[in-house]
DNA sequence: CGAGATTCATGTGAAGTATACCTTTAGGCTTAA
DNA sequence: AAGCCTAAAGGTATACTTCACATGAATCTCGTA
């Protein structure tokens, strides 16, 4: 019985590389950027001569090829940097990952374990990540270029302190330089920053326009070539991934993503040929996948209190609810599952970090003599809600 | 009837607490000269 | 005496609590027309 699944993996594979559809993938040539790349390699050229470049900020929706872009110039550059013997060293950190880089402190503990130090999770003040920081830098002659990818969403959560401070640590520097490349997914980012860091750490900036639909299937075709066997995709296939993703403000991871999905399923169907009903379904796939990972990744308090707001949302059939309806149901949810309950305060902070992840939506609005609150109302696809309803009571043991 | 005061339910900020974890330090034990 | 291990002391980040004040429009109050 297994054979024919492990046959399936084995023999009949539509692959040749399937890597290539990854996000993290840099192909040889990227299409439809060359403007931008050649703007980014303008402002960090200077790093070969050892000269600081300037702080570059690049900003546009997901999937505009912001990320791809600074990695392959910055990549380029490390080559470029060996030939001429510049010391030149890069860092790439993404601060959205959740427990990992989404704290002042563990930002520098990822940036210092880039740089080869080891850094306990917990223990030291912050000051000394930052001496150690400097200690570090300051070991060798050299330009460091620190990547931040999407650091709206940490500063949105921990305040701009930390890129003060990073902008600032110049100074304290004798034999070497940083200079930081900012990436964001929100176009407003830079007017929220605090002006002195705003106009250090934007020096340059780079807008990154969605792509279209045709440069969406011109990136699509170039990926496919790349990943699959030869007449695997079926007609109007890479058109329809474009077409969903272009619909969605040109997002090309997602069209990425769609047509790796799509090619999964029908390798697991034992299948050869891709068709644009399996498009439709690994878009449903994807959804369920994003949503399903996040719940799963969140911490006991957090899952308590989203299944509280799944009870509600039935409750109220779709209709908006509040934070005082949340506690309560979330209240007799933890006498049922005799997990520690918390205080309301706390699960007011808790509804907005939910919503920062996108599967609440939320509204501070007032009700006159009814009170100031929270609207709230559950932004998960209508036939998930009960997957994840499933998968939170299982994980609690209701 | 309308302006200003009141009110409600909770947002929001600051400071404090518990926990888990880190480094340093000092003492105690072992080892080898 | 040197080397190693262990436990205690002293310190921090993080998640959470406690306390206190801020909000802002519906509703109430009361003076006025």
């Amino acid at each position: 019985m297994l054979d024919e699944i492990f046959e399936n993996f084995t023999k009949n594979t539509i692959f040749q590389n399937k890597r290539a559809l990854q996000a993290s993938y840099t192909p040889e040539t990227i299409l439809h950027r060359e403007a931008e790349i050649k703007q980014i390699a303008g402002v960090l050229a200077p790093a070969l001569r050892m000269e600081k470049p300037s702080n570059l900020f690049s900003y546009g929706v997901t999937g505009t090829g912001k990320t791809l872009s600074v990695r392959y110039v910055i990549s380029q550059l490390l080559i470029k940097a060996k030939e001429c013997n510049s010391n030149l060293k890069t860092v790439y950190i993404n601060c959205k990952l959740k427990r990992v880089a989404d704290t002042e402190y563990r930002i520098l503990a990822e940036l210092l374990s880039a740089l080869g130090r080891k850094v306990p999770v917990t223990g030291l003040p912050t000051d000394s990540l930052y001496k150690m920081f400097i200690d570090v830098i300051n070991e060798e002659e050299q330009l460091l270029i620190i990547v931040l990818d999407e650091i709206d969403q940490v500063v949105e959560k921990i305040g701009d302190s930390l890129l003060y401070n990073l902008t600032r640590l110049d100074s304290s520097l004798q034999n070497s330089q940083i200079s930081i490349v900012g990436i964001s997914n929100k176009l407003t980012f830079v007017d929220t920053l605090d002006p002195r860091v705003k106009s250090s750490l934007s020096e340059e900036e780079i807008l990154f326009h969605p792509y279209n639909a045709v440069h969406l299937k011109d990136i699509l075709e170039q990926r496919a070539k790349e990943a699959f066997k030869k007449d695997i995709v079926g007609e109007g296939v890479l058109e329809k991934c474009s077409a969903y993703a272009a619909s969605e403000h040109g997002d090309a991871r997602r069209a990425l993503d769609l047509l790796r999905v799509s090619g999964e399923i029908v390798e697991r169907e034992g299948n050869k040929k891709i068709e644009q009903k399996h498009v439709d379904l690994a878009e449903a796939r994807i959804e369920k996948d994003r949503v399903l990972d996040i719940v799963k990744s969140q911490p006991k308090q957090f899952q308590l209190t989203l299944l509280s707001i799944i009870t509600n949302s039935k409750c109220y059939n779709g209709k908006c609810f509040y934070t005082g309806d949340v506690f309560e149901k979330y209240s007799g949810l933890c006498q049922a599952t005799k997990i520690k309950e918390i205080t309301q305060r706390r699960i007011s902070d808790i509804i907005g970090e939910l919503d920062m992840l996108g599967l609440i939506t939320t509204k501070v609005i007032s009700r006159g003599r009814g009170g100031k609150t929270r609207e709230i109302r559950l932004a998960v696809n209508k036939n998930l809600i009960s997957r994840v309803e499933n998968l939170l009571s299982e994980n609690l043991n209701l």
